[in-house]
RNA sequence: GGGCGCUUAGCUCAGCGGUAGAGCGUUCCCUUCACACGGGAGAGGUCGUAGGUUCAAUCCCUACAGCGCCCACCA
């Protein structure tokens, strides 16, 4: 029996744990070996985190859609499993050390940190699943995997040595962003532009030669700048070849003997060079050079041929909870500062101090203002002026980044991009909604290269060994590179060992005791490299896996836009490289969510609405309805509680009906076809049904959940509830009749197509539904309702009744298959445009009348009889077998029939016949008066409309025939619609 | 500076070349035997502005205004 109320929180870990111990989710069913397959990755959320909105729509979407092809008869696997988020997470177990004053990274080690991270992992990894799990997401648990498991490391490393085996990984010394705070390199991706207000500093920079005078400018020139304290690693001034107020500096400088400033404070002279760099609009036209800090600046050098000075320094000794802690030159005794020195330390110049003493060892904000001092002091600084910037972020760390020169591994992206781009123009990958593709194209055409390695620990540490003396050996692992660098130095004859090179007797002594000194390269890979390869790693890959062979290339991605670059692209890279095919068919680009307001949610601003919470409220079935319901391509989704109320509403409505059904003796009769029901009502909502899953089937397909959400919605509550339950009321409750038979079975099999419809959507309700109002099964006999259920009662399935709660649960009656594996309606042949006329004229009937009651103030408990004025054959025979139903919906005491509506009464036009009340003495005929004549003005608009659209000659001409005769049509009912307002409002003058 | 998107009922949003839709809110009526997390009936939009294309424009095009997002190396 189904309890009164539906308590979400008491039914659905009980209904996950059903399908669970029933395997309902696992993919490669015996039964479903000939199935064709349907796979999904899931984005994988990080291990340590928990569930949020933007996870709830994601996770709720795809599994939408697995729930959907699973029903549909496909062997599905949606691939679930975690990332492990290296900066993320590194930093939330630094910020845990932190908080319990434990030591930091640095102080532990790698080992002991990373074991950290572990436990970590270990003590809240389960924490996001168990959270997909209350959301109802059915992926195949079985299959979990983790980025770090040994399984894709080794695809990862694989990938590594592959690719670098290419040339399309390779180490580069060239400008990164570098994050001070978090002490690493970060990919473009990672930095975000912020507006900032700061400041613009005009420098007066003094002629070599010349004896510097503030007053006088012949003597200096000047360059503007928002970063004076880069100055200290400037190495030219650039101005523009054409800006005549350089001609003299252009013409040395072309002339091959370029004029020098004198840096200030430092006393190096640096030259004055033309390059096109230089726009003479701006500032001073004059611009200071620095291609160790600024990445236009690393181009003009690299163009030119400048020095590099680097003058900040990561200075690694430093406790990792100093977040500021990048600092400035470096810090005494060495005078000189290693990271401080020319780039071409091979040429020999002079090591010169290039750092004044007593600038070393300050952060950059602190040099940046005794810097100006100085300058100011010195008669330096020409102008300072306010001004605004964008300066770039790091997204995680939120301070301003650095661009550091330093040795770093990159990814040729643009050439792995081309056969990515191909793919979505060759229609290989597809976007929905299609314009995503424009924002692939735009980053995938000017794609850059992908600096992938990161000072970090937690991660891929990068497959790369050294040798002593500089040499490379880029291999899977240790004991290969380890061979690979011992057969290098044989072939060479000589072996470094211990920072010196030994040959000869040594060298022989060595190779007998195998002893080769390798070192690994410290750093990790960007948490998105493994990401990149989770379509094919999932599946087993490098292994060639069955898994691989079935699932690859998988039929859909559904993710944010916010990851189109980091995921969507890169995956689409790697997929084609390794497996020469696009990774998934379809991308599914869903919107973000925010909150009721439309801000962004964040902790920060306190607006987040906590998906778990929603759930712990409303339960699962409406979060997720909300959460379809709203994702109309192409808009963000605020989402408010009040929205999550009213589906949760809607459950419990269909949890109404459903009970409404049960105490009406409305139970599932197997054998029961609605193709042979006899009773136009019957075959009325069967008609409606098949269409409701026509319209919900093509929206799923076309990924318009949003559509398909309200279809299902507007089927259950406004044609099954509303009307097919209310007319069905008379049959239900009269005497036992074949009539009353078909209508129960009817409204049974009605119900239990709902339940499939709505499964996708609402997975547990309609489960337990499905569950409880199963027919008992006899023991030993196979009751599947068709092939596909009888196929999944296998032993998984009916432990299902010995399952947690289900023995001592009273109202559980026996279960023959589970709905989350129930074929998906396909009802052809059901329609029935005979009684859709009938029971559409039912409908608009009663209508018609409770309109006029409620307008006309005619309470309830006031019955009167209903007039059919010159009714046709037709109408009589409808009138005759809808009386009882009239009498109960609309409340009328009877049916008549005459010729014409009686003096003082109200007039009703129902599909072109009139009814009438006779409801003289009841109502105000003044009020009824005023009816008639507001009913009259819509129609004198709608034939003025219809009448200037058909006195245009060229609407006539040039419109198709068909929208012609159908304004003609409108034409005619609205002018039979004005005579019988008239002919009402006659009457009316007549009785009063 | 480029690119994308949005502007429709009080609110949140669908729709998208041929008579404006939903949910919530609101007003009125109803404790009718599934459901007040309910039933019934209403009110409420010149579809941002101005042009254009078309027989016909909320829908297509152009410009403008406002809002939002993404990308970008400008001193």
């Amino acid at each position: 029996m189904i309890d009164k109320i539906y308590q979400p929180s008491e039914v659905e870990g009980r209904i996950y744990a059903a399908w669970e111990k029933a395997g309902a989710f696992r993919a490669g069913r015996p039964e479903r070996a000939k199935a064709e397959p349907f796979c999904v990755v899931i984005p994988p959320p990080n291990v340590t985190g928990s569930l949020h909105m933007g996870h709830a729509l994601n996770n709720t979407l795809q599994d939408l859609l697995c729930r959907f092809e699973r029903m549909r008869g496909k062997d599905v696997l949606w691939q679930p499993g975690t990332d492990h988020a290296g900066i993320a997470t590194q930093m939330v177990v630094e910020r845990q050390l932190m908080e319990h004053q434990q030591p930091g990274r640095r102080e532990m080690g790698r080992e002991a940190f990373l074991k950290r991270v572990w436990e970590w992992k270990a003590e809240s990894g389960g924490t996001i699943i168990n959270q997909l799990k209350r959301l109802g997401a059915s992926c195949d648990w079985s299959r979990e995997r983790f980025t770090m498991d040994e399984g894709l490391s080794r695809a990862v490393v694989k990938v590594f040595v592959a690719l670098y085996r290419e040339g399309l990984i390779y180490k580069d010394k060239r400008l990164v962003n570098w994050d001070p705070k978090l002490l690493t390199a970060i990919s473009d991706l990672e930095v975000v532009q912020v507006e900032t207000k700061g400041h613009l500093w005009h420098l007066r920079y003094p002629l070599e030669g010349q004896t510097f005078n503030p007053e006088d400018p012949s003597t200096f020139i000047v360059v503007a700048t928002t970063r004076p304290e880069t100055m200290l690693g400037d190495t030219a001034v650039a101005v523009h070849p054409d800006d005549e107020r350089y001609k003299e500096f252009v013409d040395a400088f072309k002339a091959g003997q370029p004029k020098k400033v004198i840096l200030p404070l430092v006393g190096r002279p640096i030259p004055i060079i033309a390059d096109e760099y230089s726009d003479p609009a701006k500032g001073t036209g004059a611009v200071k050079i620095t291609p160790a800090h600024d990445f236009n600046d690393f181009e003009v050098g690299k163009r030119r041929g400048l020095d590099q000075i680097s003058i900040f320094t990561p200075d690694a000794k430093l406790k990792s909870t100093d977040f500021d802690d990048f600092t400035f030159g470096h810090r005494a005794p060495n005078p000189i500062a290693p990271d401080a020195v020319l780039a071409d330390e091979a040429k020999g110049r002079a090591t010169f101090n290039l750092i004044p003493a007593d600038l070393r060892g300050l952060d950059r904000s602190v040099a940046r203002k005794r810097i100006v001092e100085q300058l100011e002091a010195g008669g330096f600084v020409s102008k300072i002026e306010p001004h605004t910037h964008v300066v770039p972020h790091g997204d995680r760390s939120n301070v301003v980044i650095e661009p550091y020169l330093t040795d770093q591994w990159y990814v040729n992206a643009k050439e792995l991009a081309k056969p990515a781009i191909a793919a979505v123009r060759n229609g290989r990958s597809k976007f929905v909604p299609q314009n995503w593709q424009k924002t692939y194209f735009d980053w995938m055409e000017n794609i850059q290269p992908w600096c992938i390695s990161r000072q970090l620990w937690w991660g891929h540490q990068i497959p790369v060994w050294y040798g002593t003396d500089g040499a490379e050996f880029v291999e899977t692992d240790a004991d290969v590179a380890l061979a690979s660098a011992i057969q290098h130095y044989e072939s060479i004859g000589e072996r470094p060992l211990q920072g010196t090179r030994v040959t000869g007797n040594e060298y022989a002594r060595s190779l007998r005791e195998k002893k080769v000194e390798l070192k690994r390269d410290e750093d990790v890979l960007d948490t998105w490299f493994s990401s990149a390869l989770w379509p094919f790693s999932t599946l087993g890959w490098p292994d060639e896996t069955p898994e691989l062979k079935r699932y690859y290339p998988t039929s859909v991605l559904v993710t944010g836009f916010d990851i189109i670059f980091f995921w969507v692209a890169r995956m689409m890279m790697m997929g084609l490289h390794f497996m020469k095919e696009v990774p998934f068919h379809d991308v599914y680009i869903h919107a973000l969510v925010r909150d009721a307001s439309g801000a962004k949610m964040s902790k920060s601003k306190g607006n987040v609405i906590d998906p778990l919470a929603i759930i712990d409220d409303y339960g699962a079935d409406a979060l997720r309805f909300t959460l379809a319901a709203m994702a109309a391509q192409g808009r963000d989704i605020k989402l408010s509680p009040q929205r999550v109320e009213g589906y949760r509403n809607f459950a419990t409505k269909l949890w109404n009906a459903s009970r409404f059904a049960e105490m009406n003796g409305c139970a599932r009769v197997e054998s029961f076809d609605p193709k042979t029901a006899k009773e136009t009502l019957n075959r009325w909502i069967a008609h409606e049904t098949a269409k409701a899953a026509r319209e919900i089937t093509s929206a799923i397909e076309a990924y318009k959940f949003n559509d398909a959400a309200a279809a299902v919605y507007r089927f259950v509550w406004n044609i099954y509830c509303d009307w097919y339950l209310e007319l069905s009321k008379p049959v239900l409750t009269g005497p036992d009749s074949a009539a009353k038979t078909e209508t129960q079975a009817m409204v049974a099999w009605a119900r239990d197509e709902i339940l499939k419809l709505l499964h996708p959507f609402m997975p547990f309700i309609t489960e337990e539904l499905w569950g409880v109002t199963a027919p008992a099964v006899i023991p030993g006999r196979a009751e599947g309702a068709n092939p596909e259920s009888r196929m999944t009662m296998n032993s998984e399935t009916s432990s299902l009744d010995s399952g947690p709660g289900a023995s001592h649960r009273p109202g559980m009656t026996k279960r023959d298959s589970l709905l989350a594996l129930t074929p998906w309606p396909n009802l052809a042949g059901l329609e029935d445009a005979k009684a859709e006329a009938e029971i559409g004229w039912v409908i608009d009937l009663v209508n018609a009348i409770r309109s006029v009651r409620s307008e006309m103030n005619v309470p309830s408990a006031t019955q009167f009889p209903l007039l059919l004025c010159g009714a046709s054959a037709e109408t009589k025979a409808r009138a005759g077998r809808w009386s009882e139903f009239l009498q109960r919906l609309a409340r009328v005491a009877n049916i008549e029939f005459a010729d014409a509506p009686p003096p003082g009464s109200v007039q009703l036009l129902v599909r072109g016949e009139v009814a009438a009340l006779p409801l003289k003495g009841l109502i105000d005929l003044d009020a009824e008066r005023a009816r008639l004549e507001k009913e009259m003005v819509k129609v004198l608009a709608d034939i003025s409309r219809i009448d200037a659209k058909l006195s245009n000659a060229d609407f006539v001409a040039r419109a198709p025939e068909e929208v012609v005769d159908t304004e003609r049509e409108r034409r005619e009912e609205a002018e039979a619609r004005r005579g019988k307002i008239l002919e009402a409002l006659e009457r009316l003058k007549g009785a009063a």
